[in-house]
DNA sequence: TAGATTGTTAATCGATTAACAATC
DNA sequence: TAGATTGTTAATCGATTAACAATC
């Protein structure tokens, strides 16, 4: 690897951070010191700083950061700045409402194909996507450049899409599936989870737990 | 706090243990050890036993874990040992995607309300239930036991939500609208954020560092 | 019993926070 | 110039991994 390996946490944190600057651009602010961004966000002044010198000097002292310029350098390390294809599979309800999203659109996402197996959706139109047969893959990756594959459909179907995928180039799958599938790929493909369900289970963890530090039943301590 | 404070790492784990405990079980495994585990989910053994140890020995020495027990246990740490009642706020196509997604019923999840501002949308049926304008949400959460609040509308109106959720006794909010919720609730109610377009970003990243990195344009060390 | 494997303590690694010199 | 605030190094904190004694 030529450039050196930034954290995943890091990573996670740059969509958050363009958010905020986004917000910060609309109302009309022009430069922001990280420690206002820090009271902002709730994260320290020294991460923001520390995280954006992963990157290269964004700032300038006595002076913070130009809200326009570091939101637009951020959209440039997150690949923003130019347009992604992007094909849904699996048009059922959760693709469809991918298929609605147009607020990707605004970020730089399109989605150029929704497909399905499910041979009565054929005639279906999404938001001006025709819903095609998922035997029409192969043809469709040829003939158009496209880079992303969001995938929603069950764990099994899915898993047996990835050979697809990736005999047509495609390099990013964005997995809806209950599965793992980044250990079935190879590491030059990136995938990102979106794993709804465990998301609702953290958040009845959460709640659950919370609720016992509310009721005073066990409050002694050892 | 009564109880010693577990890691989120360590939650945010406990969802993928248990979808694979689950995929043992229909496979008819009775035990498994953290080895084997280990090698199944490419984590280490000594995370899995220091993990699950934060709550408890659920195994046996020279033996392992038992598959069904282990997943039980599980099953109650995260709360799924009984149903939480759901609605939904905002029934536009993600709401809708959600309230038809019955595999949340088989982990406990029921969705008992969708609630929308759009008076077209009223006379609609989705899975069974029939969308209510949000007018009638307070009186709704007052007559039914409902745990939590899916919120998948436009940020503004979400954060207008808030104060209608917690005066109906709302304790956790699985938030799908683009803002930080969780900075504007009190700390006893639990927030789980469904950001789409930032894990969206994140992909982008992971594709274009992963083409850099196969790219031989700058492949000489400093 | 002997072998296997956990539960747990200790060592390592990585990420966050604090501090401050550099500099606009 | 003086004040503000970054960029960056050092200190702290937390999470992961390794090791092994306990024990089934």
């Amino acid at each position: 690897m030529s450039h050196k390996e930034i954290s995943k946490a890091v990573i996670k944190r740059l969509p958050r951070y363009y958010r905020y600057l986004g917000e910060l651009k609309e109302a009309g602010v022009e430069r922001i010191s990280s420690a206002d961004l820090s009271s902002l966000m709730k994260v320290t002044a020294s991460q923001i700083r520390q995280d954006l010198n992963n990157f290269g000097g964004f700032g300038q002292q006595g002076y913070g950061y130009n809200v326009q310029y570091l939101r637009d350098e951020i959209a440039k390390i997150l690949g923003l700045d130019h347009m992604h294809n992007m094909v849904i599979i699996g048009s059922g309800h959760l693709g469809q409402a991918l298929a609605n999203y147009t607020n990707f659109e605004r970020n730089g996402f399109q989605v150029v194909g929704l497909f399905d197996n499910n041979k009565d959706l054929l005639g279906t139109v999404v938001n001006g996507i025709p819903i095609r047969m998922i035997d029409e893959l192969p043809a469709f990756l040829a003939a158009n450049e496209v880079e992303i594959a969001a995938l929603t459909l069950p764990k099994d179907n899915a898993k047996k899409m990835v050979p697809v995928l990736l005999e047509g180039g495609i390099h990013a799958i964005w997995n809806f599936a209950h599965t793992d599938l980044n250990l079935i790929v190879p590491k030059d493909v990136a995938v990102q989870n979106v794993h709804l369900s465990e998301s609702l289970m953290r958040l009845s963890y959460n709640l659950k737990t919370l609720q016992e530090d509310a009721s005073p039943a066990d409050q002694k301590e050892p």
